[in-house]
DNA sequence: CGGAGTTTTGACCTATCTCAAATGTTGTGG
DNA sequence: CCACAACATTTGAGATAGGTCAAAACTCCG
């Protein structure tokens, strides 16, 4: 199936996997469905009984407060997971939407369980993933708790860019991305007002640019720059291989 | 080992652990060891060899900026296990230090995938535990980017209270917690000057109080009230068992 | 007693929010 | 192909939460 190539791009960098490994993967994928923008796929609240691996289009997961607020917890891409601890929780916390068409590939979450047990190496690749998540979260909360809105937005833009860029897309120096300007607020924890105020700002600078639906990083490395991109944190290589014993 | 309590409440409302279990578990850890408050336990950066469950003590998990800022990413209290994620990747993105002196169970982190493959109820909890993890980061994401001080600071300090709760700490209207203010601040993502205003806000409401080293929580259901808690996401009961097959 | 770390204070500054309204844009049905 | 609704962006003005600076006071140890 081509269309797992985010996840071939994503992973090959591991060089852990053989060909086996990767027949042994796609027969967990049971079917694939289209949805369009603006679907709930993971709900709070809801008992989740897929494992879903993005194969194209953007979501985001979030979390509603009492005043109906909500705040953006991380964006999904292709390549990424969603829901890769619903075998393991009753219910969701969190809310999963789509902001774009996607391609999804669904597999049952009481199998994840099986998979562990009887593809090691895979196992391993997931738990990998996860903890990838885990570090995107972290560095989410760095960002929002100690970077002023620019170089909040800059980084935000460019972890984007980065991760885009790890699952093969964006070959130039451009992120494509139907996010608008509330969604980036509601990831910033910013009011919308300011975040357009700050966007329009990089826009001056000739670090950002804006078309219908999508948006454009011009200049990364002045973006980066200006955000103190480290990018460690993704960094596409980072399986310790050497303690493993399979 | 009777030091494992903290484990064994946290764990034993899931229902799933039988004695053989808990007794696997108890041998894998090859040694304990006492730490020091202001000792780095995973150190930003460095190969991790051991994953170390807290059996007494605090630590902070932070990131530092580049401008020597730091934010608090976590707490890490007593039935959390430090570095679950250590056995996958290269180097630690984050730091721990400890804020209090700490007993560490320590098992050699090459041993984590051999667990997972010969234990697998074991597995199952230890999975489940890194899923609360994730939820407790989401939370963070949530308190930060879209909550005002007063509430950012209530909600945090209950949530400590909680998480000492279910493993077996407080047992009156109390959390005792080594935090002082900068520490507060550093994972508010506040200055510690408003920080400081904050809490002596919240102290003149006679919702929470300070001793020497210690802070109280005097009236959990105002609090509680005052930072919209809905304690969903620290359900200790929360595991999914129906679907798995073990 | 001295020094390091922590808390407290006050004054002032500014980043960000709120409110309210205008302007654009996009998709839909007639 | 227009008109309208729904949604997104833009603007300005005024309010405020929270930051910064600098210094004093307190606490804890050795």
């Amino acid at each position: 199936m081509d269309s797992y190539s985010p996840f071939v791009h994503r992973i090959k960098k591991l060089e852990l996997l053989d060909s086996d490994d990767f027949a042994y993967a796609e027969s967990l994928i049971k079917s694939e469905i289209i949805v369009d923008a603006g679907r709930f796929i993971i709900d709070a609240g809801n008992l989740q009984k897929q494992i879903f691996f993005v194969l194209s289009g953007w979501a985001v997961k979030y979390k509603t407060l009492e005043n109906g607020n909500r705040q953006i917890v991380n964006f999904v891409l292709p390549g990424d997971i969603i829901g890769m601890f619903s075998p393991i929780f009753q219910y969701s916390e969190h809310t999963v939407e789509s902001i774009s068409t996607m391609k999804l590939g669904c597999f049952p979450a009481d199998q994840l369980v099986s998979t562990f047990r009887d593809a090691p190496r895979l196992a391993l690749v997931l738990a990998w993933m996860a903890g990838q998540d885990e570090r995107i979260l972290e560095e989410q909360i760095v960002r929002i708790g100690r970077r002023r809105s620019a170089k909040r937005m800059a980084h935000l833009l460019i972890e984007l860019y980065r991760r885009l860029r790890i699952c093969g897309y964006t070959r130039e120096q451009a992120i494509i991305l139907p996010v608008n300007q509330l969604l980036l607020s509601d990831a910033l924890g910013l009011s919308h007002i300011h975040t357009h105020r700050v966007f329009r700002e990089l826009e001056n600078h000739q670090l950002v640019e804006r078309l219908p639906g999508r948006l454009i990083l011009q200049n990364l490395a002045m973006l980066s720059a200006l955000a103190d991109f480290d990018e460690s944190y993704l960094e596409p290589t980072s399986l310790r291989k050497a303690s493993l014993a399979l």
